[in-house]
DNA sequence: CTTAGTGCAAATAATTTGCAGGAGG
DNA sequence: CCTCCTGCAAATTATTTGCACTAAG
């Protein structure tokens, strides 16, 4: 059995025709293993203790691959610069913390509802859609 | 009366201590005037024509005075890259078209209301939020 | 007058890309 | 072995900043 996730995700990728590479299995293994959403330097320097020749540069070339295969999330917040997740979860959108930074999911089905009326009644279909919400913890 | 709309925002900014050149007007007016959210250095392109010397540093800057005044609301969309309009009209979100690049604004109360309530839950209180579809037009 | 605002060019920050060598399948 | 992948460094893109000068109030 594929219990392990990162193990899940390489026979993903290899059976996009997706070569396997140590850095990748490095930067799947951090990704899988993180609790919060790190940045690109983040992983980087993360994945840097199981491989230690791993560049930024790969690391920024595999997080494409990955979003393109659907492994990985990408999400870019206001300040530019992007965090991610794996994507293994169902779709949820974030709350950051404008204090401290940390990101929190939810999920509302209603609001996705909402969503695809609004937009179909605009002449639209809905390919993707973020929503954030910054927050203050309440006092 | 201050009816004209670029008139009534210099009169904010002077209120609010803050200098009106020549460069600032040009920025204004192009901005009240922009039926569509252009990115700075469109706006840019379009200021120069009031005012030659206007550099896009100028720019920036004075978007992020305008944007700190309340006057403009700054969207960074998923590519990096933000555009702007003027923050005259009652908060509201945004679809994307992926194939045009065009946004349509787009508002739902019911909408605002389930992200209060959720924020809610979590012990937050939402101070700013975002929230943008990708979508196509509907074949 | 006084000091915030400006143009210019150089500096950042995040991400991408060209190239020559390296390793998956 | 044949490509796809990698590291490195240089290139891009969007934005910011130091400095000497100009102009708003």
């Amino acid at each position: 059995m594929t219990s392990d996730p990162a193990r899940r995700m390489t026979q993903a990728l290899r059976d996009g025709g997706v070569r396997v590479t140590r850095q990748r299995e490095a930067l799947l293994k951090v990704l899988t293993e993180a609790a919060d959403h790190p940045d690109a330097a983040e992983l980087h320097r993360r994945a840097r203790a199981l491989d230690d020749s791993l560049s930024l540069a790969t690391v920024y070339r595999t997080l494409s691959v990955l979003e393109r295969e659907g492994v990985v999330l990408r999400l870019p917040l206001e300040n530019g610069g992007a965090r991610y997740e794996v994507a293994d979860a169902p779709h949820h959108d974030h709350i950051v913390d404008l204090d401290s930074g940390q990101i929190t999911e939810f999920r509302s089905e209603k609001i996705e509802q909402l969503q695809r009326e609004i937009a179909a009644e605009l002449g639209f279909e809905i390919v993707h859609h973020r929503m954030e919400l910054y927050c203050r913890k309440k006092t």
